[in-house]
DNA sequence: GCTCGAGCGGAAAACGTTTGCTAAAGAGCC
DNA sequence: GGCTCTTTAGCAAACGTTTTCCGCTCGAGC
């Protein structure tokens, strides 16, 4: 089923049959009509890594992400995949789950296979790891995680525009006390979010230090509003670094009978697709995972096919902007009471009413 | 940087180099110190395609899942990974969208990458595909989706286990009008759960009709759920085909103002993680993702290890039990009025209290 | 001092492609 | 009819490994 066994049924060279398949025009047609017939009859399917070895190139994309489980990062897979399809790569997608000898197996894998490009949407690699990619010149494209390399694309992303319309709006819904749920602290890009969200705070007078960590998981979110009810005054909006924090948020909310938006607003941050089939539906910040994806795809592409290595091209943007849904409201009139005590929790056991 | 480059620096031969990276012991221990030196030094990593090509295995599995994006996958894919780094395996993920083409190309890629194996977890699959693998011997293993072909792994799923728990379960709390929402027509597995559900209802004398099929996506949910509730007499329970379905129709559930569960039960398929984050909290059918993907990873992994053919080992049946948190409880007592006239549609623009 | 065997390392073929170079054949021109 | 030019097809090298087979060296046994 090799070309060699084409070659020989159609009696002709493997050159020619090389020639067919890969339509390179200097056939007769007459001839390629037979070698085509053929293919087609023996089933003939070249061998990709036989072709990697001699052509230097393998037509793989490396993809590594943080955690697939993330309902933010399929969304970005699909649409890699997507464009990997149509041009006729392949995607090697790894996992790291936030362990370091993950990342470095990553790396490993993904060069043994001799990937032609890698994209890296996961944070705390060790510089190290990246010179080993580097120094054999795969082409890099970092989103938001990258350290400041000339040289290696670095998608920036814009959260301050987000934001700021965020807490703008929370502010002109009267909420003074806007807490903010921090994603883990290693995670630059969470960072970012973080110093986003301080600026914002203060260019319009409030107080940014109502912060407390999560880890971009419900679980955290779920926690972090345990906490944040502990305090003597309580925040009234609470602003996420991301929507599956949100998501935990107001699964803790409902335990604890806290009503949503009306006795607390809700902010997430990523506009995963979930998010408008929350309860209530989540206003966030939107980040297209699809225009993500499709830069990361395109740098990589790029620097592949043209051989560019010019670092000024090398500087995409982001931009972040609020879509409103329903989990934000005015801020409820101040209670003479604590707020905290007329929050009764609810039985965690199946209600059975009547 | 090649095995020559290592070979010619630590002066000895590629046979040389190649035993001491392949561990082989039948190397003098000083000269393998010396060549693992120049290995390290100069960073070698052996090309994994010019190995392929020699040993005829890539060491790469093909996964194929209908939709990434959907949560379900996910779970799997990591869990799968997990195993290939185990194992020292990679995976090459493909995502159809339900998109015969996409099928298409999908297995033309495995193919053409020389995968030692694919796991596929997408219905619809034309015959014909499947056949070309099968004609190269690929290692095949279907979850649920499979033909009844001899000598290619399926894994069974009992369906009816967990479903007629599920409808026991609703029947205990006294409902009668359980009506259930069903995935995509044209899936198999969804065909299953249906028959489970229509088999558990005629078992304790209720009748099955009140099917209304979705999509397996939220949005389906939402669909199904307003369908339902045009109906004379709408249900007091659903039973859905997957968790995302249901996810949609506590959505709906919540617009039209209907309460979760008092005054209709919801219960799942699949128990993906979210269905524990959900408003409430889901009752839901569990089928463990993670197990279904060791399943699916160990048969590929022992068919080609050992070779063995044996049709008998291929069969594998994974079990699915009820689990309950807060979405069921008992039916409400039957109003005066129709029910449908006191649920009162939810004013959809944001709410701003007070 | 010779033979024999064990242990170890190297030469070279093989895996399935692509492509630069060369050669054959035909077309066009005088 | 002989020449050049163009088109088309084949030969063979190269890509980076693994592994079989073979030969060398050294020590033991006589």
């Amino acid at each position: 089923m090799d070309i060699r066994g084409i070659a020989r049924r159609a009696k002709v060279s493997t050159a020619t049959v090389s020639r067919v398949v890969n339509r390179i025009p200097t056939v007769d047609p007459q001839l390629a009509k037979r070698v085509w017939k053929v293919v087609d009859e023996l089933g003939y399917y070249p061998n990709t890594q036989a072709r990697a070895l001699v052509l230097g190139r393998s037509r793989i994309f490396g993809l590594i992400v943080s955690e697939i489980t993330n309902p933010f990062f399929p969304e970005i897979v699909q649409t890699f995949e997507d464009l990997a399809v149509k041009n006729n790569y392949e995607i090697l997608l790894t996992s790291t789950v936030h362990d370091p000898k993950r990342m470095e197996s990553s790396v490993r894998r993904m060069i043994e296979r001799r990937v032609d490009g890698v994209a890296i949407l996961t944070f705390g690699m060790e510089e190290s790891l990246i010179e080993h990619l580097r120094d054999r010149k795969v082409p890099l494209v970092f989103v938001d995680v990258g350290p400041d390399v000339p040289g290696i694309a670095n998608i920036r992303i814009n959260y301050l525009n987000g934001i700021r319309q965020a807490v703008q709006h929370l502010a002109a819904l009267r909420h003074t006390r806007i807490a903010f749920i921090a994603g883990p602290q290693r995670l630059k890009s969470a960072g970012a979010r973080r110093e986003a969200f301080e600026a914002s705070m203060k260019e319009i007078g409030l107080s940014p230090d109502l912060i407390v960590v999560g880890d971009h998981r419900m679980e955290g979110g779920m926690n972090a509003l345990l906490a944040l009810n502990k305090l003597n005054d309580p925040p009234t909006a609470v602003l996420c670094s991301n929507d599956m924090t949100a998501i935990g948020v107001l699964r803790e909310a409902y335990e604890q009978n806290i009503k949503i938006p009306e006795d607390l607003s809700v902010v997430g941050f990523d506009n995963i697709h979930l998010a408008e089939f929350t309860i209530p539906p989540l206003t966030t910040v939107q980040m297209s995972q699809h225009d993500l994806a499709k830069i990361a795809f395109n740098a990589l592409l790029h620097e592949v096919e043209d051989g560019s290595t010019s670092p000024e091209r090398h500087n995409y943007e982001l931009v972040t902007g609020l879509v409103l849904r329903r989990s934000t409201a005015l801020a409820p009139k101040k209670l003479a009471a604590t707020p905290a005590t007329n929050r009764v929790a609810k039985s965690r056991k199946t209600p059975v009413p009547q």
